[in-house]
DNA sequence: TCTAATTTTTAGATAAGTCTAAAAATATTT
DNA sequence: AAATATTTTTAGACTTATCTAAAAATTAGA
């Protein structure tokens, strides 16, 4: 079995991992761990040893299989327990995450298959996330273009269409970034440009934004 | 906060207390949280600099009440968990144990509250053990005479209505303690002796020991 | 009651996980 | 491409929780 901290940097490689698709940056880990940089040395060379995660010194870290499966279960226990929170204990889903955190290192294989089953098998935690099977695979999730989103509807920026450097560089200016929720506050029928609001600052996008930005649908 | 060693420790102190009422070994302790007497001696040295049990070298250890509040809290939180995984995941009461003993160190007051509320405030847990309340009042127990079972109900030795040395002893000598699971096999009605199973062990009693062993009601 | 057995404590080690400070490697900038 | 800045690693230290072996205290027995 693997100790709590093990599992922890497991699935801060495992988020990265995922979002980009190459080697995870020592000083990326320990921010997401609320670590020191040398603490993550540390660590990595203990995975690496454990044949958890490939390590090679100056080039940041990646899963092995074995390390990926780890970790893509203690997601899953994740997410199962979200779902547990918010509908059975009737928890807001900004209040789960900490006690998820916690929830997530439990340790029983029965456990976990019996809370899918009482929870009849769900395929998306509270936050529209995929909830990973016990083989680490992920539900596609369905992404629709903002732009198909009605006046007061809101949902969460997936990713874009155009990922060419001008458009970055506009939602890098416009504050937009991966995660963000989004509500639409109005639709201007003549051009389809639209006022949104993110963080609580409202703004207005052209079409041709809207349509390049994909939220969760 | 506590470590889930510490937590560990007071719950065991927190066992013993119930049962003798005066201060626990070490020996005990060790033999109860599977570690070495040393080990004990050790954390009852820190436990006692933060005020949660009172501790003389040589003299056993009792709680203190913060201590005894934490404990009776762990024990909660174990109970509540046991009857969550019996009565919602279909758990056998046999299979829990180890589920609990991890589930218990999860920290959230709210957790345990909406816990308690999804499982309809029960008082006891699937073993019968009286569920602690927040401020360690546990509801006592009914008890009833082993004679009071019939043929086929079984039920847990809690404690004995008389306990001259002359029965302790007679208890011992047929192996026969607190704890014990008790079946009825058959009654005698012409002497209202009985036939009983405990540890896949059957022998008979007389009606005397019957009605001075209590079991669970 | 004095000796022997048992229990408990101390002393010194070890492993996991963390830290700070300094050294080494890599990346950036002019 | 050299100098500077940043990132990463190493070295050494600390804390928690554990252990073994030996010493000290208590308990039990002859």
């Amino acid at each position: 079995m693997f100790s709590q901290a093990e599992e922890n940097y497991l699935k801060a490689i495992y988020a990265f991992e995922i979002d980009t698709g190459k080697g995870v940056s020592t000083n990326l880990i320990a921010k997401k761990v609320l670590s020191k940089a040398s603490s993550v040395t540390d660590m990595l060379q203990r995975l690496a040893e454990k044949e958890l995660v490939i390590y090679k010194k100056y080039q940041g870290v990646k899963l092995s299989d074995k390390g990926r499966k780890i970790a893509s279960n203690i997601v899953r226990k994740h997410r199962l327990w979200e779902t547990f929170l918010v509908d059975k204990l009737h928890f807001s889903w900004d209040e789960v995450h900490d006690v998820a955190e916690q929830l997530e290192h439990i340790k029983s294989e029965k456990l976990i298959q019996q809370l899918d089953s009482f929870l009849e098998f769900p395929t998306h935690d509270p936050h529209g996330d995929p909830i990973p099977d016990k083989d680490g695979n992920l539900t596609k999730r369905k992404k629709i273009k903002l732009s198909q989103l009605n006046e007061n509807e809101q949902s969460i920026l997936l990713g874009v269409e155009d990922s060419s450097d001008n458009f970055l560089k506009y939602l890098n200016k416009k504050n937009i970034s991966i995660g963000n929720t989004i509500r639409v506050l109005s639709k201007e029928p003549f051009d389809n440009s639209m006022e949104i609001e993110i963080d609580n600052t409202q703004f207005s996008i052209t079409e041709e934004v809207a349509t390049n930005l994909l939220v969760k649908a």
